[in-house]
DNA sequence: AACGCTGATCTCATAATCCGAGAACGCAGA
DNA sequence: TCTGCGTTCTCGGATTATGAGATCAGCGTT
């Protein structure tokens, strides 16, 4: 049998969540019947969180998200998570076909944020955690641009320019517009030596469980080491290893228990 | 007796705060020392905070604080939770005493930012919650002003002006921090007439469990109603008021259970 | 290739912990 | 004074958590 779970825990973060939910303050009853607990448990919970400082109780009826909680999460943000999720995950991707492998995200300025990388031994990509490249021109960066918004993708489309970086970089907004449509349609992308000479690049989406790309996945080689013909496969695999990191990050397994 | 506390939240706090630790990662063997756990125990509830996606589990030795973390906290910040706290207490400081009560913090800036306010029928100042008002002239900016490192109040008293709102507000550097002295000495100031004229204000820290001062309690009455020899009393009053919010905001029960 | 290390996972009987209905309480407004 | 709402408490019964140790899995070493 699996590792049985703690109830009591569980029942705590269902109470968590309906305190985080967009009303501010509740009261005790209605948290309990939300939560599908007794009013005795709710309060002895609620008690229980309040001591420890995760809960904050207010005044009748008003409860709400205590300082700890805000002191839990000080160090830590999505980014930080995301790298620490996903090394593993690279160093094993690295290992197994030989790529430099890379996690990144979009920022606001449409810049690709690099959170994390696992570089092989003939890497070149001089890339560090934090750094900023330019999107058009790189696996991962198409991805992210591939689910921008119809407005917010126009928008980065005619505000250009997009250098040419090698001979096979895209640099035409259209034809930037047409790879973003083929990516979206295949749910990857391919860098055929558009940012650097020789270096080929296969980039997958990592998803929100709502659909969202929330971050990308990439794998990089000497074009001599990845010919055309293995990329379908280093695909799978990083769509396979895409998923897991999703999974690892979004699990949430909290359903409220029906009381009868 | 009082309300028994669910034991298992406690411990999973406790592991919670190994992860938040300065050290991002740590493994299982090690938390469980750590918090007085049994290495069973500890993975069970990393187990369940992991499966509530509380915790992440990238890898060998490897835990951090997860998604859910970061979610239950995202409407969430010092200043919200400390107006939420705050308000029934404002409340009855104007209900006994016919004060408009307020509590503040100040910025990076050195400006004073209401958090929360309770005004009385009479109430003249015009504050909003998230107004932003010079700090030399009121009870709330000069308690404030009061716990600053020596080095950052030099600063702000070389910076200057302090420009006269009234008659007897404090205009020179020299004055004002022989002010602050006082009041650091007093734990409390009084602001009598220095912002407009005939209304008195006192005002109270409230603190960090550290002796830091992190944001200022006042009451303020016209000075028709409020006289100078009722001062002292209303200090008494907001004293214990600030105390009150200080173990509201952090109280945290959770020794570890050390095992045999 | 077997070894030893560290960390993670599982088993199971024991007993400690948690549960829930309902009653009582405190407070505020009608 | 009465009513309503939200909170707090009581107590026996039983679900639930406990912990030592065996097992498993991965990795770097001898």
């Amino acid at each position: 049998m699996a590792t049985p779970e703690i109830k009591s825990v569980g029942k705590a973060f269902a109470l968590l969540d309906c305190l985080a939910a967009e009303d501010d303050c509740v009261s005790l009853p209605s948290m309990a019947k939300r939560c599908g607990l007794s009013v005795a448990t709710a309060h002895r919970l609620l008690a229980t969180l309040e001591a420890l400082g995760a809960v904050v109780h207010t005044g009748p009826g008003q409860y709400a998200i205590g300082l700890r909680m805000l002191d839990l999460t000080r160090r830590s943000s999505f980014e930080t998570l995301l790298a620490s999720a996903t090394m593993p995950i690279l160093s094993r991707i690295t290992r197994t076909t030989g790529s430099t492998a890379h996690v990144a995200v979009l920022d606001s300025e449409r810049m690709v944020t690099y959170i994390a990388r696992s570089a092989n031994r003939a890497n070149r990509i001089p890339t560090t955690p934090g750094i900023k490249l330019e999107a058009y021109c790189s696996g991962l960066g198409k991805v992210l641009l591939a689910d921008l918004s119809t407005d917010d993708r126009d928008t980065y489309l005619a505000d250009g320019p997009f250098p040419p970086l090698t001979a096979r970089t895209i640099i035409t907004p259209e034809a930037l517009d047409r790879e973003l449509a083929a990516i979206r349609d295949r749910r990857f992308a391919v860098d055929d030596c558009e940012m650097f000479d020789n270096l080929r690049c296969v980039a997958v989406p990592i998803l929100h469980p709502d659909g969202r790309v929330i971050a990308a996945l990439s794998a990089s080689q000497d074009s001599t080491e990845l010919s055309r013909a293995q990329i379908q496969e280093l695909v799978t695999q990083l769509t396979g290893h895409a998923a897991a990191i999703s999974t690892k990050l979004f699990r949430r397994g909290s359903a409220p228990r029906a009381a009868h």
